[in-house]
DNA sequence: AGGACAAAAAATGAATGCAAAATGACTTCC
DNA sequence: GGAAGTCATTTTGCATTCATTTTTTGTCCT
């Protein structure tokens, strides 16, 4: 195996001579961007190690902003860098899986808690109504849509926590976790689907009583039980097989 | 006002020409950990602006290594990179610190709820060694043994939760407050530190108990005590005069 | 033929150099 | 006398270059 990434044949930046009217911001800014992206969206397989030339290349930049931006990404714990030997994407064991799941069942139980204390009813409102469109997905069994819904629904409650810490950290330790590409997997299983249903409900009436502690318990226990299926469905791969390669 | 560091005379890194015989990584991470330090214990005035130039005599290095760390030390929050116009200490407003302290205590209170899961007796018996060994130094007036010994059992605390990811995230933030002094200072308040003390106690009786969701509430109400002390001593700032300049 | 040693090739880490932007001072004009 | 414009200096951003370290390849010996 030479190469290690896959079919990088397509430069990510356009010439980006000078010819590029944006410009978003300084150059290592949009060379991160770029960087997380491709890396969260798994483009790299795990644990790859990543020429610093090849990416050179590819972004069209020199070494010098692309190893910032490689720092930077060690450091939000995406990628890791072994001292002389490079970067490797970095490879999540089944415990830092667990780990990080569990930060972020921390994360949302927080929110959800902040969330009960600053809240509008309008807010609530624009929850329930996701909250019914996933119901909707759900009865469709249009997983897809129901997730999409799902994410809104957890990043509104994030959002109403009204922290912009939480916010970022909350986004960061997702990005981690997008990697693995488990969502798509584990909600085939009906049975925890519905039971996913469930709690949603619980955690929208904890909300409208703004029962803080409660629904910090209930986030808790929800992205717990997620995190139980996640694991479970990457020990035992695949319960029906999935379409895509 | 020219050199906006106080007293750098001194150059942080010993010669560091290759003299060394330690070399606890490589030089950018050397480097990393100086300067977080160095800003961390507030050596640099908040918001003062800090040329390259400087940092690299100081530290006696090219500026390369040094901007790579630079970056990292923005991605933690620690300073903020103005696009062509260098690298400020961040400045943290009192918001800032409120959603500091929230998210502080979100995850000390995740660190309680897994730690019910996976402590053992003896970490309970040394975590109630420290506890008597504070009360000791809160019987005494001892702020700082006080202090250190609350950080130990808070430390033991997310040690306990076994989750590394947890204990890095919460070592990010610990340092990110770190800068404020708020410790030495909001202390002082008698009725506050006795308050304290009965909270050291619940959570140490809902830690012998394993009581997870429990113990996350107390936590979290501690933290967030601990906030309302610490926001109160800014805006209104010393009850009585602090000793050191 | 297989393994170990050595040299070449490549990749990383750090330093230097150069262009662009910002800061500051000085001049000029109203 | 004050404000705006212009030029010099400083500083940042990025590319290039140099020095080490690692990895690969080729050869020799057992």
């Amino acid at each position: 195996m030479k190469s290690t990434i896959p079919d990088a044949g397509v430069p990510i930046a356009p010439p980006a001579q000078n010819g590029g009217d944006r410009q978003e911001a300084s150059l290592h800014g949009e060379v991160l961007l770029r960087l997380r992206d491709y890396v969260v969206e798994g483009n790299i397989p795990d644990g790859a190690r990543v020429p610093e030339r090849q990416l050179c290349e590819m972004l069209g930049i020199s070494r010098t902003p692309l190893r910032e931006a490689l720092k930077v990404l060690a450091a939000e714990g995406l990628i890791e860098l072994l001292p002389n030997r490079g970067a490797r994407v970095r490879q999540l064991s089944q415990r830092d899986l667990e780990e990080l799941f569990d930060v972020m069942a921390g994360l949302e139980s927080l929110a959800g808690r902040l969330a009960c204390e600053a809240i509008t009813d309008e807010e609530i409102i624009a929850i329930e109504q996701m909250h019914y469109e996933m119901y909707g997905h759900y009865l469709h069994r249009d997983m897809h849509g129901y997730f999409q819904a799902n994410q809104r629904i957890h990043e509104s409650i994030v959002a109403a926590a009204r922290n912009e810490t939480l916010k970022t950290t909350y986004a960061n330790f997702a990005g981690r976790i997008r990697r693995v590409r488990y969502s798509a997997n584990f909600a085939r299983k009906r049975q925890r689907w519905a039971e996913a249903m469930r709690e949603h409900e619980a955690i929208l009436d904890a909300l409208r009583r703004r029962a803080g502690s409660e629904l910090s318990d209930i986030l808790f226990q929800h992205l717990r039980n997620k995190r139980a299926a996640a694991i479970e469905h990457l020990t035992e791969p695949q319960e029906d097989a999935p379409a895509s390669p």
